[in-house]
DNA sequence: TTAAATGTTTAAAT
DNA sequence: CATTTAAACATTTA
């Protein structure tokens, strides 16, 4: 499930709470979703030095050297990192990260009931236990999340080129509207809304924040790429990243962040505009929500102000 | 019972 | 060859 904001929170979350943490073990509780030996990582030899996030993935960094402090998290990882390894997960649909120490819990992923319950349950897929007591439960109800493991200069060479054909990260300074245009141009007949969620175009953008954006934008999904006027795409790079901030600033489609037994609220999608609204008000006109059909997946959207 | 669910890969069709 | 669509993956829930 997790689209960037909802990967992005979590890193946010784990940075402040696994870096240091030395991996006691590893216990794999379904063998398709970890593809690697677990003793590779067991037996404190391991400890987390960094942890990021490319497109959907996350990225966490290990080492087994006495770190200085640093108050730069994401520099922290990259200071030192010669032959070490790097834990590269997948959460697809349905995965989740749960951090539980003690009384404490960081969740974050696709939201469920269940997952504010006992650790380990049904779904979950693997255990990461540290030293301290502490322990880092990875679920996925639908089985389609992975856990990979490769070098860190591997995996972060040429930027991140192990990770197959990425678009740019929305948030790099070298992410403009024309370079926006350029890779949406090279699916000029595509609707819109589909050539959005390719990540070869931009990386990170799933099915929700596809049809946020395009509701930001007041651009109709169905529209072919090529039909878009430069000042379309120039919304619509706008609409992209204030929808993906929007997630971020609302910790995703899930809290994602501590909690202590009680205090669950609302999560981003209490506060979406059209996903998952259909039959509802639009915010911005007095118009209806809609869903529609587009290359297999819902598409919402609000037919009139989005033209 | 059927459809759909926040993703990606691969095969098939155009 | 390039582009686009559909199926597949595995499971739960409406």
């Amino acid at each position: 499930m997790p689209e960037l904001p909802e990967v992005e929170t979590i890193k946010l979350g784990l940075q402040r709470k696994i870096i240091g943490l030395k991996i006691k073990n590893l216990q794999v509780l379904y063998p398709k979703g970890v593809q690697f030996d677990p003793k590779e990582v067991s037996g404190k030899k391991v400890k987390v030095i960094g942890v990021w996030r490319r497109a959907k993935m996350l990225g966490v960094d290990l080492d087994n050297v006495i770190l200085s402090k640093t108050k730069d998290l994401d520099s922290y990882a990259t200071l030192q990192n010669d032959n070490k390894l790097t834990l590269l997960f997948h959460l697809k649909m349905t995965g989740q990260l749960i951090f539980v120490h003690n009384s404490e819990k960081l969740i974050g992923g696709h939201p469920t009931e269940d997952m504010k319950g006992q650790m380990p349950n049904k779904s979950t897929v693997a255990v990461f236990e540290f030293s301290d007591g502490s322990s880092l439960y990875f679920n996925d109800q639908r089985r389609f999340g992975w856990i990979k493991l490769f070098e860190t200069q591997e995996v972060k060479a040429d930027n991140f080129k192990k990770l197959g054909k990425l678009g740019p990260e929305p948030f790099d300074s070298d992410f403009t509207w024309e370079v926006l245009k350029t890779n949406l141009m090279h699916h000029k007949l595509m609707p819109i809304k589909v050539a959005i969620m390719d990540q070869s175009v931009i990386s990170g953008v799933g099915n929700i924040y596809a049809s946020e954006s395009l509701f930001e934008a007041k651009i109709d999904p169905r529209r072919k790429v090529n039909s878009l006027s430069d000042l379309e795409f120039k919304k619509l790079y706008q609409g992209i990243k204030k929808s993906l901030e929007t997630g971020i600033k609302h910790g995703g489609s899930t809290r994602a962040h501590f909690v202590n037994v009680e205090g669950e609220k609302g999560y981003f999608l209490d506060y979406a505009n059209v996903y998952g609204k259909e039959g509802q008000k639009c915010h911005d006109c007095s118009g209806k929500v809609e869903k529609i059909k587009q290359a297999g997946r819902g598409t919402y959207w609000c037919p009139s102000c989005q033209k």
